[in-house]
DNA sequence: TCAATTAAAGATAAAAATGTCTTTTATTAT
DNA sequence: ATAATAAAAGACATTTTTATCTTTAATTGA
């Protein structure tokens, strides 16, 4: 197991690489993007639709289209993304699965885990989708392998 | 997304529960653990028999038999169950989902998941399954609901 | 207007995780 | 020995996740 599903994944790094070729250059096509991210195409596509209906990314049709990204998104927290592809049970959820994490009835992990599933929270809202572009132009991080 | 599988959530929890039980009385079957736990009972005999192969808990057949834990077992850390079940990539994966996580060609959120993962990791290194059975006898810790 | 391009949408498929059923084996008490 | 009990093992079923294929719709440029 992993902390985020894999789509989740793709879709983290999917947008960064969007992020990144937006502020660089223009948009970029779905075949782009799989490559720079190390994807399977056509299932990022569909992730992409559904992170564009949600309004994280935009895009358009047609020749010279493709993916983007408005300055607006640039500066949502990557929080936005986790939650509209994994949901938010990884901020609010018991780690042990009870129906409900409350400090009533806490599992034997509760106090411990709750600290870390709020460092979780904190590090996904407080950085950015726009946060990391220059150290991607710099090749300083990398999106795939 | 929850941090753990079902399946190693059911197998904590499971594994807490022997533990308690076999500290307070004796033995107790499969069909106890299931209720005392609310976990579908077929699925988690097939988990403990796992946990059984791999020696982290000990049961025998017939009649007053059951799933019970030995000293030494008390004192296992709970990345032991983790580890048997879920493997251990929530311990050393990249959050992205980069084949390899490393220093020299990190993803945006390596350096801050990495301290995470660390926590998420001593956490369950430093505690042993024998740990909670004080508190889950005085009603204090919950395995369920 | 037409052809080329590219994302959107819908249908299917494959793989993995989760859950159930049936038969077998070991143990115990009678 | 035999019957009852309870876990082990193996087969099977369902659901969810991940991945692919095909068709449609929008956009652009010639
Ligand atoms: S009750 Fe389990 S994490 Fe809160
Ligand atoms: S490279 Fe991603 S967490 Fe280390």
């Amino acid at each position: 197991m992993a902390i985020f599903s894999k789509t989740c994944e793709y879709a983290i790094r999917a947008v960064l690489y969007v992020a990144h070729k937006t502020t660089t250059g223009n948009k970029v096509g779905i075949k782009d993007i799989a490559a720079g991210i190390d994807s399977p195409e056509l299932y990022l596509a569909k992730i992409l639709q559904d992170l564009s209906r949600k309004g994280l990314i935009s895009s358009v049709k047609g020749p010279n289209g493709g993916f983007y990204i408005n300055e607006l998104s640039l500066s949502r927290p990557l929080s936005d993304i986790v939650e509209a592809v994994d949901g938010n049970g990884l901020f609010v959820g018991c780690a042990l699965g009870l129906k409900q994490c409350s400090e009533v009835n806490p599992c034997p992990l509760h106090h411990q885990f709750k600290a870390i599933r709020d460092q979780i929270h904190a590090v996904l809202r407080t950085n950015t989708i726009g946060k990391f572009n220059e150290e991607l132009v710099n090749g300083l991080l990398s999106l795939k392998k």
